[in-house]
DNA sequence: CGCTGCTGCTAACTTTCGTTCTATTGGTTC
DNA sequence: GAACCAATAGAACGAAAGTTAGCAGCAGCG
C-alpha cells in the first residue's frame, strides 16, 4: 500500500513541485493539495490521509491552528511541518498542536521522501536544528530534579517532604523530630533560597514556571 | 578546516570501518579511536576533538558514563551517540549526560556524514525513532500546564497566581477583587481537586511527584 | 583551641491560610 | 419564572505556617 498524502501550502510552486515530485514515486499517493488552512480543515477529515504536509504561514488561519483543530478528527493522520520558521515558539507550538515531524524548507526532496517514510512508520524525522531545540529544553527540565548543594542533607530531605504538601506535624512524625525543629529547618531553607513561603521555595528548588 | 573526530567503539569492524570511511572524506580528520571508555577518558581531554562518536555498550564503563565524566573537561566537543539501543532510558540518559546527536546503528554511512556535519554546525541530528521519544515526553510535559477543564476560567486564573506563591492579598490586588472572594475561589478549587492545601493543589494540577 | 555549620530543641508571637456561613448579582437553562 | 452556576463579598474562627530569639551537642577545619 502506498502512503496517502495531503499537502497544505500556499505557494503554488512549492505545492505543485512537491506534488509532482511525490507523484513520481509509487510509494506515495497525493490525494489532494490545498492553499489555505480553511479548505484543508473541511476536507482532511473526509480524505483521512496517512500524512499531511503542512506549511505554517498561510493566508488566514495558520498551519499550526489548522492542525490543532483537525487533529482530533483524524487520529491516525500524522502531520509533517514543512516551513521556513525555526523559532522556538513556532516549533514548540507545532509539536504541542500535534505535529510529529518538522522539516525546514531547505531540506532536499530526497530527504523529504525518507522523512515521510519514517514518519509513517512511527518516527519523528526533523531537521537537526529543530531537534537541538528539543534536546535543549529536555536537558533544562531534567536539571531541576537534582538536590540543591546550598542546602544540607537534612534540609533537602525536609524540602522533599515539604514538596508533597505535608503538614509540619506530618514531617516531624516521619523524621521523628519535633515540629519546632521542622520549623527551624524550613526557616533556614527559606533563608538560603531567599523566599518567603513554601510555594516559592518549591518553585525555586524544582523550577516550576 | 576539517572536523576532528574521535571514535569510541568496542567492535573492531565497526570502529575500523567508520574510521576508514571517514578518512576518505577530506572534511573529516579522525584523530584516534578507542575500544574502551577508560582509554577514551584519558585521551579525549588532550585531543580535544570537535566530535566524539560514542557507542554505549563497552567493556567496563559504558559510553554514557564516559560522556558524563569527560563532558566538563571539553566543553566545545560534541558527542554523537552511535548505538543499537533505543530504549527510553538509554536515550534520555545519554542526552542528559551531554550527548547532542543520537544515531542508531542501522543508519547509513552517507547519513552519518551528513549528521556529523549538522552536529558540528549546532544541530542535533537523530534517528527519527529517537526524535519521536523526545516529542512524546515534550508533549507529556506540556500537557501539565494546560488549564484544567474541571475548573472555571476564573479558578484557573487564580490557580496560576497561586502557583507563584502569592499571598491571598496579592492575588486579590492583581485581580482587583476582595480577599474574601479569593478565599472563596480557592476553597472551591480545593474542593474540586480533592485536596486540602495549596501545595497539594499545585501537585495535582501541574503533576509533580 | 576556637570558629563555623549542621542538627536538634523550646517558647512566644504574628501572619496567613483554610473552613463555614450567608448573601447579592448576572447569565444560562429548563 | 424557577433553578442553577460563576463570580463577588464579608464575617468570624481555628488551624497552620512563618518569625524571632536563644540554647546545645557535635563534626570538621585552620
Amino acid at each position: 500500500m502506498s502512503i496517502s498524502i495531503v499537502i497544505v501550502e500556499d505557494l503554488d510552486e512549492v505545492r505543485n513541485g512537491l506534488k509532482s515530485f511525490l507523484s513520481l514515486n509509487e510509494d506515495f499517493n497525493v490525494l489532494d493539495t490545498f492553499s489555505t488552512a480553511e479548505e484543508a480543515l473541511n476536507d482532511i477529515p473526509v480524505l483521512r490521509p496517512d500524512i499531511v504536509i503542512m506549511d505554517i504561514s498561510l493566508p488566514g488561519m495558520n498551519g499550526i491552528e489548522c492542525i490543532r483543530q483537525v487533529k482530533s478528527k483524524v487520529s491516525a493522520t500524522q502531520f509533517m511541518m514543512f516551513t521556513v520558521y525555526e523559532t522556538d515558539e513556532k516549533v514548540f507550538e507545532a509539536l504541542k498542536a500535534g505535529a510529529s515531524g518538522y522539516l525546514l524548507k531547505n531540506t532536499g526532496l530526497l530527504q523529504m521522501i525518507e522523512a515521510l517514510k519514517e514518519l509513517h512508520t512511527g518516527g519523528s524525522p526533523m531537521s537537526a536544528n529543530i531537534a537541538r531545540k528539543l534536546v535543549t529544553v529536555f536537558r533544562d527540565k531534567e536539571k531541576e530534579t537534582a538536590p540543591l548543594e546550598v542546602l544540607s542533607k537534612r534540609e533537602n530531605e525536609i524540602l522533599q517532604l515539604l514538596s508533597k504538601g505535608l503538614l509540619y506535624k506530618e514531617i516531624s512524625d516521619q523524621l521523628s523530630i519535633s515540629t519546632g525543629t521542622v520549623r527551624q529547618h524550613i526557616h533556614r531553607i527559606y533563608e538560603k533560597l531567599h523566599v518567603q513561603n513554601r510555594t516559592e521555595a518549591l518553585n525555586k528548588a524544582f523550577g516550576k514556571n
